[in-house]
DNA sequence: CGGAATCCGTTCGGATACTG
DNA sequence: CAGTATCCGAACGGATTCCG
C-alpha cells in the first residue's frame, strides 16, 4: 500500500489526491469547515483513533491545509487559505452524494446563502461567458507541463487527448 | 483497515467517498473521461494491479458509476450519467492542484469548452442570483435526515450547525 | 485479451496505555 | 486536554500465475 506516491503521475488531480486521497482527511477538513478546532472534538466527531488523528493532522498541516495555532491557551486547527479552496470539491462531493446516494429520511444538509439563506446552486463547470456546461461539451488540452513529458506522449491519454 | 463502512456517518460526503474515496477510483474515472474503455487500458494507464483493477471496476459498476457493456466484441467499460455528474468534482480537484501544487514546467492540462476552444471558468459556489460566493459566505443548514438523528443533535458539529 | 486466483509484504487503522 | 507509543489484526496493493 504505497504511501499514494502518484506524484510521478504528473497529473493535478493525482498530486491533489496525494493530499485528501485517504479516507479521512476530507472528512477532517468537513469538520473543520463546520467549526471544529481541537483535537478531541476531532476525535469524537469522527470516532476516528488517535494515533490516526495525529498523522492526518500532521500531514494536513504540513500540506499547508490546516494551520496549528496556540492561540486559546491550547492548541487550535484552523483552515488556512488553501484548505478553505477545498470547499467548491466538499460542496460538489456532498451535492453529488445527495443526488446519487440519497438518505431515505430526506435531504441530509443545505447549503446556503449566509447573507439571504437561500439555497445555493449546484455546484457547476461553466464557459468563459457564465454558460453551464455540460460534461461532453467539455474537453481537456495538454498544457506545458505535459507536452514536454514524453511519458505522457505516448501514454493512451496522451494520445487520445490529442484526438479528441 | 474497516472497508470504508462511513455509512453511518449520516453525511452525503461521506457517502460520496465510500463510493470515489480510495486512491484508484477517482484516477480510473479520470480516464474514463479520457476515453479509456478497456481493462488493459486502464491498467496500462495507471500501472495498477489487474486485482486491484478488477475489483475497483466492478466496485464501480455496482456503485452504477461505470457501466459494462460487451457491444465492441469485447468487453467495455463507460462512465454512466452518475459517473459523468462526478465531472464537476473531477475539474474542482485538478483545479485545486494547479494552483497549490503546481509543477515547475507550467500548466498540465486545461479544460476547454469544445465549441469555442476558450478556457472554462474556475469551478466554485454561487448563490441563486448567480454570485460568486467566497468559502465564509456559505453556511450548512441540517435537513430533515439530519433534524431527526439524535445521534447528530448530541455531536459537536450538530451544536456548530444551529449555532452557525 | 479480460479477468480470477493465489501469495505475500506493507500499511493502515483500532484499542489501549502512558506522558506532560 | 493533546498528543505519543506500542501492539495487533485486517485490509489493501503488487506481482505473478492460470484460465476462458
Amino acid at each position: 500500500m504505497k504511501l499514494t506516491s502518484f506524484d510521478h503521475f504528473n497529473c493535478s488531480l493525482a498530486q491533489t489526491l496525494s493530499v485528501i486521497g485517504d479516507h479521512w482527511s476530507l472528512l477532517i477538513i468537513r469538520d473543520a469547515f463546520f467549526g471544529l478546532r481541537r483535537f478531541d472534538q476531532f476525535h469524537d466527531s469522527l470516532g476516528i483513533s488517535r494515533n490516526v488523528l495525529s498523522m492526518r493532522l500532521k500531514k494536513l498541516v504540513q500540506a499547508g491545509v490546516l494551520e496549528k495555532s496556540d492561540g486559546a491557551g491550547h492548541p487550535e486547527y484552523r483552515l488556512t487559505d488553501k484548505g478553505l479552496a477545498l470547499q467548491p470539491i466538499l460542496i460538489a462531493m456532498t451535492q453529488w452524494g445527495d443526488t446519487y446516494l440519497p438518505s431515505p429520511d430526506g435531504k441530509r444538509l443545505t447549503f446556503v446563502d449566509r447573507r439571504d439563506g437561500k439555497a445555493i446552486r449546484p455546484v457547476g463547470v461553466h464557459a468563459a461567458d457564465g454558460r453551464r456546461l455540460k460534461p461532453r461539451e467539455i474537453k481537456a488540452r495538454p498544457g506545458p507541463a505535459l507536452q514536454n513529458d514524453p511519458q505522457f506522449a505516448d501514454s493512451p491519454t496522451g494520445r487520445n487527448l490529442r484526438e479528441a
